[in-house]
DNA sequence: GTAGATCTACCTTCTGGTAGGTCGATATAG
DNA sequence: CTATATCGACCTACCAGAAGGTAGATCTAC
């Protein structure tokens, strides 16, 4: 793995952890065994920096939604696979937060860029839900009481506010017992 | 109001657009017109300070709930008014996210000491969420397939998960909208 | 031998924090 | 009714360390 990738993997856990401005090219270079400046040799800037990660994530996140949209022909399973993906990272920890959901907290004092970055990532995973959740209406999976849009809204404020959750309390395993509980209200009885 | 009342007022402000690395002594000190060294006065370290704001927060919500608890009888009158004041709060951007949910997403890079008093208030309102639902059910305004703490747990994690939705698309009607989508699913016909 | 990656050494600005002084109000003693 | 001691609030002037960032030398692999 190159070092520009480790250091984007590395940065990528130390603002899940402490966000934006709680990790600095110092607390990078140390975990890396390597120097400030050559940080700043892969990324010139903190932004350019930061702004690499989200758009990495991003990039993985689109091809897993593509390849879910692609290989799993079922709405309610493909929501499953998603939740289950998030459960797992944060019962183990290795990733107890999304990245893009620690930065949009800290949105109003983040660089336009890193901004502009974050607001795609919530874009991208808004219009996905969208096209699942008129898939699992037809389905017949998912209640359609609601507009596909307001469904997809109500499932990404779950998962975003169960991880708040799971954060405050200081216990994985609210994320699971809270995102279950939305599930239950989303799904109707053929699913 | 005591220049200490000030700070603290005006640092909250700070701490719910940056987080708690996301502003400084410096900033404070501009904000209010005096300098630096004049805060260190009132609180001797930034983890005072940052303490003092969050207990005063829980103090004000531990009163308006209890006045809420003693003048509204009504389980879901005493939800909707607490909806309502973040719905004020997050439209006008007066108070556009809750505090202790900023400070809750940087929790395992924070002083100890912050972490606490954050917990606590996660705590507070958790509890008093859990007081409303067993009453709304027995009221029969609320589902009552559920345990009055998953009903709560539910809740707490709408409002939540809302507040990042608002800040993450940058749209304060988002919150008012995917709250009552939640309050919807969460209610009997009978209120 | 050239290009990319890393290094040492340094800069400027900001950080939280301290030392010690000034000012005005209040309390007290003659 | 003064004179003075005390105190809280605020100030100027610092400090050490960390922040993000730069310049230029060295090392290494093709």
């Amino acid at each position: 793995m190159s070092t520009a990738d480790k250091l984007i993997g590395e940065a990528g856990r130390l603002i899940v952890n402490a966000g934006y401005n709680g990790f600095s090219y110092a607390h990078l270079a140390e975990r890396l065994g390597i120097r400030k400046a050559s940080i700043h040799h892969h990324f010139p800037s903190k932004v350019d920096l930061v702004v690499a990660v989200v758009e990495q994530q991003r990039t993985v996140i689109r091809q897993q939604i593509a390849a879910l949209e692609n290989d799993e022909p079922d709405a309610m399973a493909q929501l499953l696979a998603y939740v289950d993906y998030w459960k797992r990272c944060i019962e183990d920890q290795s990733e107890p937060f999304c990245l893009a959901g620690v930065l949009a907290v800290e949105l109003p004092a983040l660089p336009e860029d890193v901004g502009v970055a974050v607001r795609g990532h919530f874009n991208d995973l808004g219009e996905w839900l969208k096209r699942v959740m008129a898939l699992g209406v037809r389905q017949g999976a998912i209640q359609l009481e609601l507009e596909p849009e307001t469904s997809a809204q109500f499932f990404q404020t779950a998962i975003y506010g169960a991880m708040v959750m799971a954060r405050a309390y200081d216990d994985p395993g609210k994320f699971n017992f809270v995102v279950d509980a939305f599930l239950a209200r989303m799904r109707t009885d053929r699913s």
